[in-house]
DNA sequence: CTGTGTGAAGGCTTTCACAGCC
DNA sequence: GGCTGTGAAAGCCTTCACACAG
């Protein structure tokens, strides 16, 4: 599957969404779709849905619309998510605790394969079929199993020394919940969400 | 403090960023910032942060830089989070109470004064020092105490009739973590976050 | 007549280049 | 010399308008 043709990443993030939606037209035995209909849900426009689909290719029918499961199975596709990705998570303090017992990642076909902590008290354990394993053999895990994608939930201070850590042992894609820009080389891409800054950037819209 | 002056949606949010800045810098007793080192640390290009900052006003000192202190009380005026906001959780499942124990939110200024749950067995208890009640007495709370913020954490089925309850009890602004598309009245403000959906945007960009 | 696909237009952000001030 | 402030240019993304297909 060629994934050089430059899709922009606003447009990736909405293919995602698209899939979700669909995903739920699929469980109610839904066929056809027409873009408003589709955009309507995802909340965008339909013209934005079809340009974004037009990035890699046709699948509509004039006058009728797109194909429910022809669709999902094109997005799924282009996203690369049709595999079984293996995920570690670093860090079991709250919200790593949290995000091992999550649900929401197993629908959606990743699997966190191990976790990883530094305090030896939290480590040792399995927790929520998760086992945990202490930050010391992070390194040679990664290695050994050829990890891709890490999520990282560690205190702010060690953030980017982790990070390091999980690049050079060859981790390309980190989803980051520490409240830092952490520095990366260009080849690994970095996700971050800072729930304290979602917040702080409601409250502006507060009147 | 007027906020009229229609800055756009990214700068604010690149604000909190900023913001997040000098506030270390500040605990590292630095007085001074140039815009190229605080861009580098934020994580942006000198130029825009300086474009951001034009915004509402101008406050360097050609050839220096920015006062630290100056510069971070600007902002958070800016912003509004100087009177510390309440803000309600809805739903205690996983995230839910995570979330209550994660102490990140304090540190910005924010402050969560109940948790609701809809299933019996998980109210009535305080987790975390927050005190845990009834879904039903959620409405009633919002109102009394002019609840302005909401964090909903609840199942996906459920999250748009709790979001338009919370919305009809004067909730102007929703941090959501379901992965949904929320419709809202224009005045009310959503901001999603879905775990599972940045995950998802990972797994493209490996190779 | 309904609904997709798409060139062109429009709008928004970012970046550049440089003037102005310390 | 160093660094800010900003008009102008460039780039990117969204929206419009409409041709085209079923």
């Amino acid at each position: 599957m060629e994934k050089r043709t430059e899709i922009p990443r606003k447009s990736i993030y909405r293919l995602s969404i698209y899939q979700r939606c669909l995903e739920r037209l699929k469980t109610n035995d839904v066929e056809t779709v027409s873009s408003s209909a589709l955009a309507k849900a995802a909340g965008v426009k339909s013209t934005q849905l079809r340009k974004d689909l037009a990035h890699f290719g046709q699948f509509g029918v004039r006058g009728l619309g797109y194909n429910v499961g022809a669709l999902a199975d094109v997005i799924v596709d282009v996203l690369g998510t049709s595999s079984l990705q293996a995920v570690i998570l670093v860090g079991m303090g709250n919200l790593g605790a949290a995000l091992s017992r999550y649900g929401g990642f197993g629908k959606e076909g990743f699997e966190i394969s191990a976790a990883f902590e530094a305090d030896p008290q939290r480590a040792k354990t399995v927790r929520a079929g998760v086992p945990v394993f202490p930050a010391e053999q992070m390194s040679a895990y990664v290695i050994e199993k050829q990890v891709k994608m890490a999520i990282l939930a560690v205190p702010v201070e060690v953030a980017q020394s982790v990070a390091n850590e999980l690049v050079s042992s060859g981790v390309q894609a980190i989803l980051n919940f520490s409240p830092i820009h952490l520095k990366v080389p260009d080849h690994v891409v970095v996700n971050s969400v800072d729930l304290a800054l979602e917040l702080e950037h409601l409250s502006y819209f507060i009147k």
